[in-house]
DNA sequence: GCCGTGGTTGTAAACGTTATCAGTCTGTCA
DNA sequence: TGACAGACTGATAACGTTTACAACCACGGC
């Protein structure tokens, strides 16, 4: 390993020196300063993340604690919060919870002197733990709020993407619309499903049903086809979209067609909407923009200035699982 | 923040037997143990993770490098790898290089003083390159290999599901297979074209054909649908899943029905395999298996211990995208 | 009664970096 | 000419941990 030594000894200089001609290259004149870089270079030297940390209390790195990495709004998330933070010179550690409140405390305990802050992705967590975490090291919550302000939180904004969705399904004639939902628990399911209810209230003509609680992936679509269709609703908005692949494809195997005999949304617009046959109508926001999102947050957060809450618009995006209902 | 001296005035011991009844918990009496033990939970005590690598020289840390985190095979492998590095007390670094050659390499020079080895996934670096990497840091290559051992290799053996595939298509009646490529470049496509051609060849009666080049992705499948209809092949096989699903969803929208029409094959075997309608036949592996397969690798290389390459055997996974081909 | 041995604990150095403080040198002004 | 300011650089301490070495103690054998 070639130290701030080796870079000093060749340069002919002090380590003094060679560390303030890669810090505050202003305070080293040009001369000297042009030598050391040309050691530095020559030795391909790479000053030690450990050492650095270890004076200066920042590791250059932080966290993305995530349910579920296989999980397509994960792994947008992900890849949009891993392309910001190189771009500022943080390194992410990726952190795949399982879903499992326990895995999630743990690792959030064992991360903590490793990495200068946590964002936490639709945390499984209870409202106390989280208050505790939250105190402890410097977060960002992604879907989820703490009473009080105690960490910022970066969430999806459903609303304006709810309210096209009904508009949309009202212009192709649908009036009754059914909702299947997420896990119980989930404080996304929760707002999905108000959003939803809040939308069709405004719109006088609209009734809103529910179905559910289901678990969010295509297993979860599946078990509730059939009990989704006895409800006699002409269009069904889907927790997400895999819970909507679930359905469609449970529906295929009884014969029934979308969007001719019902229509479909889902939710997150993730990229196996684009693959499904037909192509899904979802509800969703730029995922990538939304982990950039987080991680600005997160590192203003670390630079002590204050960030204002952020909340990204959903839209919807319009493919072929929608049609006009069938006439009766 | 609390630091062994903390620990060590609440125990009422120096620093070093706070140290020891940590980390050689036999060398230290028993009643002082408990007493330092105590004093670490009142207070909360975690070791500084910078601190300790730079005493002995290791991060506790490694680093997988896919090119897409997105695409459901990495996430896959990263789900899997996670998971093992956790349970070896090791952090797990994630970096998405976006498919680019350049951001790999800065990436992985970034990294070298982060981590105590690295997993390249399917590296987009040129042979030159990979070499220069595995020769300054301990890495694990996964599908690549390099001449000479440089660097341990995992890879996915491909002939047993490539072969079980062709058996299942003529075992239904299938002689004549299209075969859609994927990236030109990929160490990956060649592999499975290769596997695929002698496995035609050593059974006497099955023709394979090959189409591509074709990005490994939806699009990618979408591009070529109507060239591979044109080939006269009762059945084809997809460079990867996402491919396949390009295929049907293109096809559908021609009314090309599977598998009445045509039988299709993707590989991986990724979760979006059965969310298609048909669910997809598709040829491929335990990909967490595999992710946890190069992690073992990797740390044995890190404690300096050999393994031999491993080698992941793929199978075949039979769903409702084959069947027998329409009599003529 | 003395010495050696083995078990337990303490002292201090080292890892590589940054930051504080002091030192050197040049040039300028009284 | 002497002093002083300012610009630049060097020596050194500190971050929190682990570990080599030394110190201490009790005990048993001679």
């Amino acid at each position: 390993m070639v130290t701030v030594h080796d870079v000093a000894a060749r340069a002919g200089v002090s380590i003094a020196t060679v560390s303030r001609s890669l810090r505050e290259p202003d305070r080293v004149i040009d001369e000297t300063r042009d030598r050391v870089l040309a050691a530095v270079a020559e030795l391909g030297y790479r000053p030690n993340r450990a050492a650095r940390s270890l004076r200066h209390g920042r590791t250059g790195a932080i966290a993305l604690v995530v349910p579920d990495i296989e999980n397509p709004y994960f792994a947008s998330l992900t890849k949009g919060a891993q392309a910001t933070s190189r771009a500022h010179g943080y390194s992410l550690v990726v952190v795949d919870t399982t879903e499992s409140a326990e895995v999630e405390d743990e690792e959030i305990g064992a991360l903590r002197s490793q990495v200068d802050g946590l964002i936490l992705a639709s945390s499984r967590l209870t409202e106390h733990e989280l208050a505790r975490v939250a105190a402890e090291t410097t977060s960002v919550l992604i879907n989820r709020r703490l009473p009080g302000a105690q960490a910022p939180t970066v969430t999806l904004d459903e609303a304006p993407g709810v309210r096209a969705a009904l508009e949309h399904l009202r212009a192709l004639g649908h009036r009754r619309v059914l909702y299947v939902g997420g896990p119980d628990a989930s404080w996304t399911e929760e707002r999905r499903w108000t959003a939803l209810r809040d939308a069709a209230a405004a719109d006088g003509g609209m009734t809103a049903l529910r179905v559910g609680p289901v678990s969010p992936d295509a297993a979860g679509g599946r078990a509730v086809a059939e009990e989704a269709l006895a409800l006699d609703a002409t269009a069904v908005i889907a927790y997400n979209d895999l819970v909507a692949l679930g359905l469609l494809a449970r529906w295929s195997e009884l014969g029934v067609r979308v969007p001719e005999d019902v229509s479909l949304i889902g939710f997150d617009n993730t990229f196996v909407a684009q693959l499904a046959s037909p192509p899904l109508t979802s509800v969703g926001a730029d995922l990538r923009g939304f982990g950039e999102a987080a991680v600005l947050s997160l590192l203003a957060r670390i630079d002590r200035r204050d960030i204002p809450a952020v909340s990204t618009a959903t839209a919807l995006t319009v493919r072929g699982s929608t049609a006009p209902p069938r006439p009766r």
